[in-house]
DNA sequence: ATAACACGGATAATCGATTATTTGTCGAAT
DNA sequence: ATTCGACAAATAATCGATTATCCGTGTTAT
């Protein structure tokens, strides 16, 4: 290729460690692997026909976001939450949240509107998770959950604010697949279609309260519950 | 070596990525280079004595923590940050330390009581910052600060949350830098002060409010200022 | 029988070298 | 004179192999 390259090749060439990255990020996330399992480069670098530079690299990235473990000279392993972690992530949530999201209200300007109209009517159309045995969610729809969530707080204009609410959404997801591994999710429509309301007649005092009350509504429904299996 | 090597060495066998790691984020916080230097792993490994990989593998966790940026197929470098992104920075600070200083405040024990005399009585004893031709900062002073201010939060009782704190003063400090090149420290003596007592004395309402305003402060000081000179 | 130690297999950490990509320069064609 | 394209140097990305560490197993001395 010795031609200009203005060629839009809007992905064709990635790094090899972004590939495995986004792979093992994506499996993680998916619930794949077990809390606790191995991470073994070698394994991995064998299934993803690299070598281990790669692997190695997409591990390191991933304990820097806390989606994995490292213990050294003894490897990386899927991170395995306490209860009390993710009581700690749900807190936290609910702490920083409700007040970006009343920021959000008073900056958001149309174009926020447009988008979170979008994003609620995108949730709402999607089929909530089912429980299914052997199963574990519904990728769309809580790809779509996150997407309204995070679109409700976009209107605050602050990248530094969303980079926070997308790293504790990643803790909060991770830890919330093995406690909700057997836990059907409570019906929250009415909660979306009330924020979704509350943010577009710009009502940040009912906002804040409904985002607070939901956040801790699915923290109750899945503190109490029998997670985590104490054994595999 | 076949010990059992049961030694007491308390960190005396580190992975050498980390101590590489360290040395480059102790460098680059401590403004050791320019903003915009490329960081070349050659280089580096040459002056740390180790191969590639561990040089390789401190800048990856680097750029997870936003000391470092990354340019695919084109290396790493030390970050450069508009005045744009260090308001932005300041913003999300006033927008979430005041509300968790509240949170630190209802719950905190009466060692956090201790530790927050302590810290402020460190930083009331280490000499503030005196800007001279040449030299950066008081890294004394510019730790006591951050042990303050993080102590203050600490009664909080939430890791998350902390985690928050840490990730949002390594991009402050890291844009203040610059910022603060040939800026002298307005004198904030008495803004500690009063947060502490406020603090001491359970007044969260004050207490968020000082927070408030000291950290608005501290940007307008920084954010008006002919900074970042264009050349070198 | 038990506990400390030594051996050996597995795996993590590191290294040195190879391959691929980018960037700057120089020359040819318009 | 300017632009496009080929070459070359620099350096990023990747690989294959080496070294170091951990952990389980078996042995021996008390």
């Amino acid at each position: 290729m010795t031609q200009t390259a203005h060629a839009s090749n809007s992905q064709g060439k990635q790094m090899l460690s972004e590939q495995v990255y986004a792979h093992l990020r994506d499996a993680i996330m998916r619930g794949d692997y077990a809390p606790g399992d191995a991470l073994k480069p070698q394994d991995l670098a064998k299934e993803h026909g690299v070598s281990l530079a790669v692997v190695r690299e997409a591990l390191v990235r991933l304990v820097g976001e806390g989606l994995a473990d490292r213990l050294p000279n003894r490897g990386f392993a899927v991170p395995a939450f306490s209860d009390r972690r993710w009581q700690e992530i749900a807190e936290a949530r609910r702490t920083i949240e409700p007040v970006v999201l009343r920021m959000s209200i008073e900056r958001g300007d149309v174009d926020w509107e447009a988008r979170v109209r979008a994003a609620h009517h995108r949730l709402a159309r999607t089929p909530a998770y089912v429980p299914e045995e052997g199963e574990h969610y519904s990728s769309a729809w809580s790809e779509a959950h996150r997407v309204f969530h995070r679109t409700l707080l976009e209107g605050c204009g602050n990248p530094v604010l969303l980079e926070t609410f997308d790293r504790m959404w990643t803790a909060s997801e991770l830890a919330r697949r093995w406690a909700a591994q057997r836990t059907p999710d409570r019906d929250a429509l009415g909660e979306h279609r009330r924020l979704e309301e509350a943010a577009l007649a710009r009502d940040a005092d009912t906002a804040a309260e409904v985002l607070a009350q939901h956040l801790t509504l699915t923290a109750a429904a899945l503190t109490g519950c029998p997670h985590q299996a104490k054994e595999a």
